[in-house]
DNA sequence: CGTGAACCTGAGAGAACGCTGAGAATCTCT
DNA sequence: AGAGATTCTCAGCGTTCTCTCAGGTTCACG
């Protein structure tokens, strides 16, 4: 059975997700058309190497424990057949699965549970621009610039540390210029995709970040929308 | 088979409302339909289940507490079956069901009792948008803008800054530009649908929005429709 | 012109919301 | 192991928002 959400005549990345846990799929799904993907779902290792050897993919995530046909499996069986996708698996943490024998099996990246959505997404971008030889574009609002390919921020010509977690939070904001993100969203994309903390998190993030991007430059690019979430605002420079 | 969640432009979204409760139901339906929403009834899980695989819709609202079979169950079937359709899950608020739970069988979305109607209409957007990777459309009404994604309202250039309430309220009037209002259609969509306080908020309200986009520009967008309601009109500038 | 219904508005209580500093827990690197 | 960086939790605080209420105003109509 093939499952397509397509939007006939974009040239949209497509990319299969293969993975049984429900809700996981679920939430890439929706993570990834929001960013643009069309996303297909399979749920088992069997159904996932026919899909891929039936349709044509730019990306595949592929969970390694999957019922039926495990992800090291269909991954070595879609290289036996020549077909090249690049494929990002994804691995729990406990070690059981070894991430040296994603790569052997061919795989061309891995990641381990659990990841935030902004490093996944980073992940798979660099999968899709493997080949076409492209750099990733320097992000930029305002004054502010991004550069996801080195991970500098700078303003205003000002180069600004920032830790992990801060960067993954501007990256996202930086992507979704003039947007007003609720706390729920960001949550779900800069944190694990099963962060079940306060969202007072997002709060006192946004005040680090703030005390690193705008206090020093005595400006206010980055906005509090009472009652709604965040937006990073071009307008004031 | 192929199932497709398309964006088609010319016929109308189709929804599909698992709900058991009738007064809900029927409100829902009304309100979807006066959206330009084309609205199919379930009443309990396993009719609703029935429908969603026999039927192609494009989104799906559905109820948790349902007789016959609850909304988890019917959610967590569908995705077994591979039906991805975006689901928007209606939740108690009295914690009885969880809303990760919501999440963990499969749902897109969920939104818990009560709620406002504009804001179910705006999560049921960004379902439908979803994959389109669309922006949607910036609303205007003579000089005055209402932005949706960055909740930017202006008029005439000049930003207005609402709070909440009051900014879903001008959504709520700018999407029906021209129309009477009913105080009690205003009531059901800005509030709880089951709101039973004073119909005296909408006139509170109706206050707050003019002092801040009518009288610093003097003139009278908002009006007054005794005995009727109260009317957006685009006329006058 | 008087009357009642509908509407407007200012004041204020209580709740919700967001910000922040302190400090605990965890991770990383030497 | 130890130092430092980073992440996260928590409680307190001030602000903002929501909603109610009571009294005032406007309007339609007899």
């Amino acid at each position: 059975m093939v499952i397509r959400s397509a939007i006939e005549g974009s040239s949209r990345m497509r990319v299969l997700v293969v993975e049984d846990e429900v809700r996981l799929a679920s939430y890439l799904k929706r993570g990834l058309e929001a960013e643009g993907y069309a996303v297909d779902i399979a749920a088992t290792g069997t159904d996932g190497l026919w899909m891929a050897t039936e349709q044509t993919y730019d990306a595949m995530l592929l969970d390694i424990m999957l019922p039926g046909m495990n992800g090291y499996k269909v991954c070595e069986e879609l290289r036996q057949k020549g077909n090249w996708v690049p494929i990002l698996m994804l691995t729990a943490k406990d070690g059981e699965y070894d991430e040296a024998e994603a790569l052997d099996t061919g795989a061309d990246d891995f990641l381990s549970k659990p990841f935030s959505f902004v490093v996944l997404l980073a992940r798979l971008r660099a999968l899709l621009r493997r080949g076409s030889a492209e750099r990733p574009p320097v992000l930029a609002t305002g004054d502010l610039t991004l550069d996801p390919s080195s991970r500098v921020v700078a303003r205003g010509g000002v180069q600004i540390d920032l830790t992990p977690r801060e960067y993954a939070l501007l990256e996202f904001l930086m992507r979704h210029p003039g947007e007003v993100l609720p706390k729920r969203d960001i949550i779900e994309h800069v944190w694990d995709w099963e962060f079940e903390g306060d969202p007072n998190i997002v709060e006192v993030y946004v005040g680090y970040l703030r005390k690193k991007i705008d206090v020093p430059f005595g400006c206010d690019l980055l906005k509090t929308v009472r009652g709604a979430g965040y937006r990073l605002d071009p307008s004031n420079g």
